[in-house]
DNA sequence: TATGAATGAGCATTCATTCAT
DNA sequence: AATGAATGAATGCTCATTCAT
């Protein structure tokens, strides 16, 4: 392994650190120390692979927002109909797997601290979501032209506020009384969710309600 | 002016310097102090009138719960149509006056710090949601009976999603470069937004989208 | 009633309402506010019949101070042989009742809390202590005469701890895990322990003690 | 020196600071930036070494039961009758150096803000008394068997009592008008006191009156 | 006399970041 | 590169006392 490689090996572990931490007890309440002693280093190592605290997080987001564009890439590549790539797109989102569901635990977590956030970091969450939005962007174009930038653009828009809220409401939401509000921090929980007749069902009525959104009158 | 009258207005006046200091600062940055100072009273002072800090939040959302409570009150009281309800409804919202847009920028704040506030205020904030949320569903409910009450909610749900983040969108995001994904600062702007074609269009876009959902096939 | 005695009757429920929380809560935790709300009086009204937090001290100390007083006279009018004082002496400090009860655990509470008072709230207190000694004094004076001053105090001193500390053990310390060195809230408590076979007979072994030291050779 | 042993050190400077803040003003007045402020260091830099103020109290308190243990272990090693034992008992607590003498006058003020510490340190407090107090059980013990270990127990803690109070008026005591029932600042004072005849002629009373009490009738 | 609003000094603790070793 | 000690600004809350009404 070469210096490089260590290197990045070890910033790596630091996010990962980060993250089960942010898991655990959500971004407010991290300290850098706690990310640090999580994995047996000194507090002041953290500063030699990190600017700052917030750089982190750009880090951890960058690595999100590389996936977001592969799903988008993937999803696009298929010469899908209309239908199929909504289904799919449903689906894909909905069929949660241990990394998806943490990633999206970090984004809701975030996002409820967002005014702590610096612009950098601002900027990187909102990417993510438009990396969503331009999917749904691109499947509208597939199948109306583009033409109407903006209207296909305000349902593109539409859509993805459509689903990412069912995600929330169906996966994501924990049911205890004391976090009302807040999501969940069991994993397995949310991995169980996903895997019910509730949520095969939950597909198909978001699939039903954004097909007949996108092929509605305009 | 009795005693009793002056107490009330002085606690007033602290929640409308919160409010003010909530607007320009976002909720994060503002302290107590800054709260007293920018109405030139002790620190001390503060805690004659709120037990701390969260219950100022507490008497804040307390009086948006009700006039949200009022809205929907005042709707129902109406015998409108699926399609006068509807209508009737994304108006109101869109329609803003100064307060409705401090309110809904105050909850917008607010949820950008979620994880920071204690149980008590995420449940105010919560009910609020709710409230607009009930609303939706007894329209829903006039219209297609009582029966199917989860179907029911899941609608009211998705209705309330779709027109919040259309009122995000089109009303409340800020435009400028360093402000993204935040809300703007200038309540005038938002009033002017309220009042242009762009805008009556959107409500009618959003109108029929929400009648769309409502009526296609179960 | 006059106006004076209203005055003094107020100031009266003032020190009991004082007696009762410091009973509760010990002396450091209650405020002049808890004070009042307890008799259902303004907070202001407090410094109508006393000066400051510290005077209300000096008013209870004061009462306490006349009760000791009088104990000390009762004992000495009465035509005692050495033993015969001794014993009622250590008797009458272990035959409590209420009152007894109440005065010796605020005692305790403000010993508890001694660098907090000002200057003349702890005179007093030395001062009860003080009462107290005289009263050995006298005795062990009456038996030995009033040569030897210096010693005679001595010994006063002597017994007076032994018999303090010995009421602390075996009537007022709390017996709870978390109250560790503390005085128990509960009078009934010690009610019942100044009752019980074992106090009659730490009554004899300490009169037994004092008899032996007061008797030994000097 | 070691980045370990300085940490140790700058430990030690903290407590000692503490300590003499302790004995100049009382418990009750000091804070954290007193104590920081006194050796030149930063307020935040005093958490490096201690989790707490109360935390503080606990590492000097650490110290202190750690001398009563090793005093405990001396005199028990050494093969003394009776009448040694509490004689070399009696000198060695009279026996004063400065280290002696701020140990005793850091527990008297802690003893005089008790209601004021936590658990844990009222604990500490009361184990280091309990020390002094199981020396003289083991004393007892050697001279007259283990039985009747409750009234074993009830005479080494008259006879801690006895001793103590006796320390207290005789070494500690504040005689200055405007510090009644306090204790002295004077560190030199109380040094002086100890190596006086007077003294000298106060621990064979202690002494006596131990004897006789102890030899007396059971 | 009674009220209770107003005052403001006082304090323990947190934590991102720096920097000497 | 790694360490961890040092920094110091930041902040919510308490409470005895005053004073205008």
């Amino acid at each position: 392994m070469t210096r490089e490689e260590r290197k990045i090996d070890k910033k790596e572990s630091i996010i990962n650190s980060a993250k089960t931490l942010i898991l655990e007890n959500g971004y407010q309440k991290i300290t850098v120390e706690d990310i640090t002693n999580n994995i047996n280093i000194a507090k002041g190592s953290f500063y030699t692979y990190f600017a700052s605290k917030e750089d982190l997080l750009n880090g951890m987001l960058e690595e999100i927002l590389k996936n977001a564009e592969n799903r988008k890439e993937e999803i696009l590549s298929k010469k899908y109909t209309l239908e199929e790539a909504i289904l799919y797109s449903v689906e894909s989102r909905f069929n949660v797997d241990e990394n998806k569901i943490k990633t999206m635990l970090i984004i809701l977590s975030l996002t409820y601290n967002f005014e702590k956030l610096c612009l950098r970091t601002r900027k990187k969450l909102i990417s993510i979501r438009d990396k969503n939005i331009e999917t749904w962007l691109e499947i509208i174009e597939n199948e109306f032209g583009t033409e109407g930038k903006e209207i296909n653009e305000e349902y593109a828009i539409l859509v993805e506020e459509i689903l990412f809220s069912a995600l929330k409401k169906n996966l994501y939401y924990s049911e205890m009384e004391e976090e009302v509000g807040m999501y969940t921090k069991d994993i397995d929980l949310v991995y169980k969710r996903g895997n019910t007749e509730k949520i095969k069902k939950e597909i198909k009525f978001i699939y039903r309600i954004i097909l007949n959104i996108l092929k509605g009158e305009r």
